[in-house]
DNA sequence: GGCGTCAGTGAAAACGATTACATGCACAAC
DNA sequence: GTTGTGCATGTAATCGTTTTCACTGACGCC
């Protein structure tokens, strides 16, 4: 049981109403007397209740995080952007994740009510309807990663259209004819939209040609095999996800087949691991990160501001680059970055 | 401003007692009283507050945790484990990272204070003194991968020292003669241990070959390249983390030595890049999803029974794995793994 | 000396839930 | 008819803060 605001009042023999003003540095107190406050406070290792605090002051200082998952590298990145500007606005974090049903993410999401500011909200089940029923009162939030489009509520993305349709684009300027591409889920957005992207990229007059995968490097590997039995081989191979091309270049490889020299091959994302691949990974780099703080102060924006009624879906531009991987990059393997803070 | 208890009770006709009820599946409540509220609820889209709530149950299902560094895989890992475990016990994570000094822990640890059940506590300030100063009241708290031992309070931490000494000793008995260690911080406790891992592994009569570094990959290119043109070179290199032996790695590769051919290569931590390297990297598993899922639960229990006396330091074994650059691995490059769930 | 000003402090009302206790009612037993 | 029992419901205390408001002296000014 931890000392409360009262059991300092009592030892320091003022009220509480002063221990709560010589706390948070009111000026009106005695200098004296806010000396013997602090004193006791200390003594009494008191530190004021969070939830007795906010349910008074109306605010939390938190800012909760509704995600799909806590898988790889992309939601390292992404939590890692969040907190970088949460802790640069002197917000707390508080995460939830992998909601397999769509009930699971409402009871999440209730359960968020009362603890925090605002909301974070990266969810598959996360649709106009969904948020619309279960985000409590008129909590600000922001969407990452969602296209649709909801009144009040700002929304980010990743061009993952663009990002694919570039690269499509660079395989073709870089002379491939026959460019496959394996998709991600049919029901995940961002897998939507890099086919898009594919198929907007390709020059007119070529045929697309599609292996289905699920963003994992098994199916990469799989959709490998097929690619390198296929009758009409193709010349390049464009995963939806660099996790993909990992499986997929294993698969090639074993096939015989030798990258870029055979084939070209390019990836999505660019993991870390990419550039350490052999041949390393052509890809395109997302601003994970950068996604996660760019949603986190615009939410610190509708914290201040509520009602912004217009909710234009930020799109973050991704950038193509360009590793050995499809024959284009440069010639050395890469040389070590500049200094990285340590990793623990 | 949120629908509260009261709302509800005024559009039900009844008194807030009986919403309570009603919402939390008390038995005696008419059925068709229940009806009526939880019809009133769902139409005012009323939500709990969790703070009000948690106030007076003293409960708030939530457990903090306090982080070092949301950098890079280890923490990632990490997360994963405590969410997976916490999520099992329907608790809540709050996150809390990134204390430059100890007053920024001490300020997060006290902000925690009435918003979390219990600690998770992995911190380079987190020392005996640092805790019993700024712990809050006897809020239970579990600590990772700190050395000391807190009555009170259990802790858990990875085998540094055997991992290293096993690594070292696999290195001798593979026949390498003269062994080069790149050391992480002096001042981490982890690298302390695995230094000292290092030195109880190698051969009496062997004489030690330390070269510094910080964990970080460029660190590990500097001391490969020192360890390149060294007179009498080392005919291994064992760098404290994955990181410096892939930096390491660029480096004896661009001074024309062949690994593991001419020198042989190892790292710790066998982060998912390990494997996708040519060659392959020898490393050690460490099991770090695990630490974060066996400290969330030995926090659960001490959620129970508060006050155990005794609080044995629980070390996690770790788990040599032999790739090729050692020379010692399969010589296959590897296969893909089984199936893994999509990363976004 | 009476009176307004002001600074320091305390008393008490919030905040939104839970829950112990009281109340009222219906029904059965005597 | 009185009393006891039990159930559904309401009343009010409670959790630990912040904050408004009232109070008390001290002080300066006329």
């Amino acid at each position: 049981m931890p000392a409360t605001i009262k059991d300092v009042a009592r030892a320091a023999g003022v009220s509480v109403a002063s221990v709560s003003r010589a706390m948070n540095g009111a000026a009106n107190v005695l200098p004296e007397t806010r000396q013997r406050i602090l004193d006791a406070a200390k003594q009494l290792r008191f530190t004021p209740s969070g939830a007795a605090r906010s349910l008074i002051t109306r605010r939390t200082d938190t800012i909760g995080a509704l995600l799909p998952d806590l898988h790889g590298e992309y939601f390292s990145e992404l939590i890692r952007g969040i907190d970088q500007a949460a802790r640069a606005r002197g917000l707390h974090l508080l995460v939830s994740s992998s909601h397999g049903n769509a009930d699971e993410a409402a009871a999440a999401l209730r359960a968020m009510n009362g603890r925090v500011d605002g909301l974070l909200v990266m969810s598959p089940h996360a649709d106009a309807e969904f948020l619309s029923h279960n985000l409590p009162g008129s909590l600000p939030a922001v969407l990452i990663n969602t296209m649709i489009d909801l009144p009040g509520h700002a929304a980010f993305a990743v061009d993952n259209f663009g990002g694919a349709r570039a690269m499509t684009r660079h395989l073709v300027a870089s002379g491939r004819k026959r460019i496959a591409f394996i998709g991600g889920p049919p029901d995940n957005r961002e897998a939507q939209e890099r086919l898009r992207g594919y198929r907007a990229g390709l020059r007119a007059g070529m045929r697309d040609s599609i292996f289905d995968g699920d963003f994992t490097e098994a199916a990469g590997a799989c959709a490998g095999r097929r690619i390198a039995q296929a009758k009409q081989r193709p010349d390049a191979v464009f995963a939806a996800n660099d996790m993909m091309a990992i499986g997929c270049l294993a698969a090639l490889g074993e096939a015989g087949l030798r990258v870029p020299d055979d084939i070209a091959l390019a990836g999505f994302d660019d993991i870390p691991i990419a550039r350490y691949l052999a041949p390393a990974l052509t890809t395109i780099r997302v601003p994970i990160a950068a996604l996660g703080s760019a949603a986190l102060e615009a939410l610190v924006k509708a914290l201040k501001t509520p009602p912004t009624a217009d909710n234009p879906t930020t799109v973050l531009p991704v950038e193509l680059v360009v590793r050995n991987s499809c024959g284009a990059g440069p010639p050395a393997r890469p040389l070590p970055p500049a200094a990285m803070p340590p990793t623990h």
